[in-house]
DNA sequence: GTCGGTGCAAAACGTTTGCACCTCG
DNA sequence: CGAGGTGCAAACGTTTTGCACCGAC
């Protein structure tokens, strides 16, 4: 088992596009929706990418690979991944959303820093039983979380300057 | 336009308004910043209330109060506030802010009924500590946080009900 | 008096929608 | 062939901004 909480800059993609792909075909037909050429290439982009995509990235990236999507589409065709459990919208305080593969019904926590924007990825199973007897406590059904830690990360020769500089004085930014 | 209608948060009213607003004003005076009439009515009613309120919900209650200030104010004011520490701003997937008075330094999380919009808040001391500890293990300095989880609560009968749905079935929204 | 705050309207922003046309199945 | 998807532009709702005026200190 691998030390689950250190930074991985995001999640291996290895093969998983393909199967994710896979998947989605399978979703869509099993509800009878087509699986149009702007539906696979969104996908593609989205699974591909180790990285969380907004909506203009996605439109990019497939500017970059020769293909086209009005943004309409790539909105719709998130929200479609979105509610077929294929990936998940993210939140980082940006004024704008983030999608991100979700591969399986594995939860997973950021650490976000405010300073160069990276975006880091954990999972700690003390959180998980932390929350779920909260949620107990008081009677309450969880359905799915977001667990976002903002601060200074120390990837970067920059941040560690700074995380230095607000230990010395104390501050915070 | 947002609906604050369904917000309600189970945050205890604390007599502290008055302490709030004395702090500040003294924040204000440290900067050489004015305490201007408008300034003082969007704390006060962000100080005096239990709820989350969004920019629009401020200027209702000026309204109500049969005071004024323009939305561009509300917007700073609340914007300062945060600034200052003496305010944070939520976002609860609704398509805009909330704000709510932050009183010292103490972290708070939230439990959002996705069927009510209900919003309760919880503190446990382990979250601290594990967060704390998944930081301090990938070399980041935590500012602050976020962590929602969202589900369905069981404050009214009708998320009672749904909740018996979703335990019968399995599923969930 | 001076610096910043305020109000209004307009702009900006990400996102959604209406509608004619196209495509998958 | 028909249901549904797509593209574009226009609409949307929240938030920000430009600028002339006003108010706190």
């Amino acid at each position: 088992m691998s030390d689950s909480s250190t930074i991985v800059s995001t999640r291996p993609p290895l093969g998983c596009a393909a199967v994710m792909m896979q998947v989605l075909r399978g979703e869509l037909r099993e509800r009878e929706l087509p699986f149009t050429h702007q539906r696979e290439a969104i996908a593609q982009v989205l699974f591909e990418s180790t990285r969380h995509l907004s909506a203009d990235d996605v439109a990019a990236a497939l500017r970059q690979r020769g293909e086209h999507a009005g943004k309409a589409t790539v909105y719709r065709t998130l929200a479609l991944l979105v509610e077929l459990g294929l990936a998940t919208e993210h939140d980082f305080d940006e004024g704008f959303k983030r999608y991100e593969t979700q591969i399986g019904a594995a939860q997973h926590d950021h650490l976000i820093c405010t300073e160069c924007g990276r975006v880091s990825t954990f999972d700690h199973p003390e959180l998980d039983r932390v929350l779920a007897e909260v949620a107990a406590r008081n009677g309450f059904d969880a359905i799915t979380r977001q667990v976002k830690v903002f601060g200074t990360c120390s990837e970067s020769a920059a941040c560690r300057e700074l995380q230095r500089t607000y230990r010395s004085t104390g501050s915070t930014p």
